[in-house]
DNA sequence: CAGGATCCCGCGGGATACTG
DNA sequence: CAGTATCCCGCGGGATCCTG
């Protein structure tokens, strides 16, 4: 479970250390499309490692945000909020990058 | 300004990596505070050091979304748009971690 | 196919001291 | 006050090989 630590509380810093790495918000984005197996997103999110695939899925499921049933990964209620995150990255991202 | 490097003009892939780091988001809600001293920052951001402050600052003027004017930092209007991420991912961090 | 185990490298980033 | 310059450490993460 995600602790606030750092920077009292704000929930913004929250997330932000959530996602404070290369691979945790496109691996969401790959589950948003539905359940995934382990080697299916291997292949999606290319260049990851699956050492790193792993880390990421265990940390997600830690968070509550990614359960996994029979080698399939899914994103929980929780997980599914995050559409609104990446919607609106998604929105910046083709405007302006 | 940033590329679209790995992972094939995905936009959300694009502020994904924009956004893969501890201080950088947290600059950006800062900001949205409005105009901001290196000083003043460098105190609501509790323990960032200068040098990765200034590094955060020279990347965001780099990528259009911070401009400096007078020893003061603000966003741009494009800057100013992260508003809808930052928000979706208060909403989340306050319901959820 | 789904990962765990090792090895190793780069770089994000803190601490500290210094300059205009 | 607004940075710049060094030094240095940890860890994110790739490559490769191994296992159930």
């Amino acid at each position: 479970m995600i602790k606030r630590q750092a920077h009292n509380n704000c929930p913004v810093a929250a997330v932000a250390q959530l996602l404070s790495d290369t691979w945790t918000m496109l691996v969401i984005r790959d589950l948003l499309r539905g359940p995934q197996r382990f080697g299916t997103l291997c292949q999606s999110l290319e260049g990851i490692s699956t050492r790193t695939l792993t880390n990421k899925l265990k940390r997600l499921s830690e968070a509550g945000i990614v359960v996994k049933q029979d080698s399939l990964y899914s994103l929980t209620a929780q997980g599914r909020k995050f559409a609104r995150i990446i919607k609106a990255m998604a929105a910046y991202g083709e405007q302006y990058l």
